[in-house]
DNA sequence: AGGGGAACCCGTACGC
DNA sequence: TGCGTACGGGTTCCCC
């Protein structure tokens, strides 16, 4: 389940690897995976989505890769005779569950969704066993909408504690599901979710309206450092998560609560709790040591 | 505004 | 062993 520290660590990959790279052609394998407007958005004819899809990336150059949110942004330009990039447009790629951007040397199976050859010899494939995540083509304006509509990102500066303090304490909210609001603060899923309302001792139902200032600069300090170091071990590979050479997180050994239900908390040595109550989400935490 | 539930998928785990 | 079924997990969308 790919959150941040994961797309980030694919997109870092991808953007040293494809920058400047060239599509000779394109195949949509699966095109039950492709949105039009926004990633999430319910499915326009999937047939005319994979026509649109092939046209644009056909000859189409890699501009660059980062990533937003959840989701890995390939962004592509059309070469023209002069040599210069024009018509700009985006394929945003929210790999969910199951879906790995993966580029060549990887054995190529049933669950190949897209895959794009390189004019030199390489290809990059969208591979997605479920096939939950998606893949949506967007021109500037529907991407510029796209973004909008998404909240800061959390390893952003320009998020102080105060702006992140008025997200959290502006809402009567479960703080945990505050968090996880993509709409509010992006890229934050329930792993890492959990993780930093543990590391900062805050009980992941308490309502956001009642966790104090100090509680909260506390919290966007361990969200911070929680998804810092996640990035650098490249991501959590709890189940199915595989970076763009099918490689795994090393982040998963590091996990202080997700996953350890019944487990001694770290830090007090009580058993660490386990709900489903928390909006149907996973949810685990030190009942001793979280307040 | 926000909470509940369905829908989207299919491999996995389980019951018989 | 095989077959059938429940489940998970993030997000959107619809309804209350």
């Amino acid at each position: 389940m790919p959150e941040l520290p994961e797309t980030e660590t694919i997109a870092r990959d991808l953007d040293g690897a494809l920058r400047g790279a060239v599509v000779r052609s394109v195949e949509v394998v699966r095109s039950d995976v492709l949105r039009g407007e926004a990633p999430g958005r319910s499915r326009r004819s999937a047939a005319a989505l994979a026509a649109e899809v092939a046209d644009a990336l056909t000859g189409a150059k890699v501009h660059g890769v980062s990533r937003r949110a959840k989701s890995v942004v390939i962004a592509f330009g059309t070469v023209c005779a002069g040599g210069q990039v024009e018509g700009l447009h985006r394929l945003v790629v929210t790999p969910r569950f199951t879906g790995a951007l993966l580029i060549d040397g990887t054995p190529d199976d049933a669950y190949t969704c897209l895959r794009l050859d390189l004019a030199d010899g390489r290809s990059l494939r969208y591979h997605d066993v479920r096939r939950l995540g998606t893949l949506a083509l967007l021109g500037p304006s529907a991407f510029e909408a796209w973004e909008m509509a998404l909240g800061p990102e959390p390893l952003d500066p320009a998020l102080t504690p105060e702006r992140f303090s008025g997200i959290i304490r502006g809402s009567s909210r479960a703080v945990k599901s505050i968090l996880m609001d993509q709409k509010r603060l992006a890229g934050v899923g329930n792993i890492y979710a959990n993780e930093a309302l543990w590391r900062a001792r805050i009980r992941p139902t308490r309502r956001g309206e009642r966790v104090t200032r100090v509680q909260c600069a506390l919290l966007l300090s361990e969200l911070r450092a929680v998804l810092s170091e996640s990035i650098a071990l490249r991501g959590t590979t709890f189940r199915d998560y595989r970076d763009a050479y099918g490689g795994r997180g090393g982040f998963a050994a590091r996990l202080q609560a997700y996953g350890r239900a019944g487990e001694p908390c770290s830090r007090c040595g009580d058993a660490l709790s386990a709900t489903h109550a928390l909006e149907g989400r996973q949810t685990v935490w030190c009942r001793a040591c979280q307040s």
